[in-house]
DNA sequence: CGAAGGATTTTCT
DNA sequence: GAAAATCCTTCGT
């Protein structure tokens, strides 16, 4: 199912709600095992944090969209909209199993490594869904890309964001919820800075 | 198994 | 101009 006022919630209410959830892009389905919250304003993880650009946009409109964005030059994440229409709330979707179309997720990814990596990151889910840039702003209640909250959330862990820079990605801003001892979660991972040539 | 470095381009200051 | 909500490969233990 699909409830928007549900979603209407400020993201950190909402995304321990998504894990169990399934998100579907044509034959391939992706059962949500780990995701990060992210709001506007206070929280400096956020790429809302600054205020509105052409970027984030999508992030201050209405629940239950698609927000995507480019990352590290080579890679696409992808959101769920949270929050009323006006304020900037998020749900980034960290990892999932395959559940459905796992040929067709492996041919994406280009790998022969096991099922359970197919959508263990946030760059590969999107990868695996097949989801690009061209796909933000769509409306999940409908249409090629969906997505179907789960019927029952049996517990989860709580824990700082990974790969989040600055304070935004301390034990201050506890905002990633993941299903305990489930495979398909992404390894922990530290925000590493990144040093030029 | 863990740590480390390179790839690559958009975005905002 | 520098940083970035990452991934993959390689090397060391």
């Amino acid at each position: 199912m699909f409830d928007r006022q549900l979603l209407a919630r400020p993201s950190v209410e909402v995304a321990p709600l998504l894990l169990g959830a399934t998100i579907r892009h044509g034959a391939v389905a992706v059962e949500l095992t780990e995701v990060e919250a992210y709001l506007g304003g206070d929280d400096p993880g956020s790429h809302a944090f600054r205020g509105r650009t052409a970027r984030n946009a999508v992030m201050f409109g209405e629940p239950g969209r698609l927000y995507t964005y480019f990352s590290y030059g080579m890679h696409v994440c992808a959101n769920v909209v949270c929050g009323p229409e006006g304020t900037a709330s998020g749900v980034l979707l960290r990892a999932g199993r395959v559940i459905e179309g796992i040929d067709i997720a492996r041919s994406r990814r280009n790998t022969s490594k096991s099922d359970r990596d197919l959508a263990r990151g946030p760059a590969r889910l999107a990868v695996a869904l097949g989801i690009t840039l061209e796909h933000g702003g769509t409306d999940l209640a409908e249409g090629d890309i969906r997505l179907d909250l789960g019927a029952d959330s049996t517990g989860h862990a709580v824990g700082p964001r990974t790969g989040v820079s600055g304070a935004g990605g301390t034990e201050a801003y506890p905002w990633r919820f993941w299903v305990p001892n489930d495979p398909t979660v992404s390894p922990y991972r530290a925000h590493v800075p990144k040093r030029r040539a």
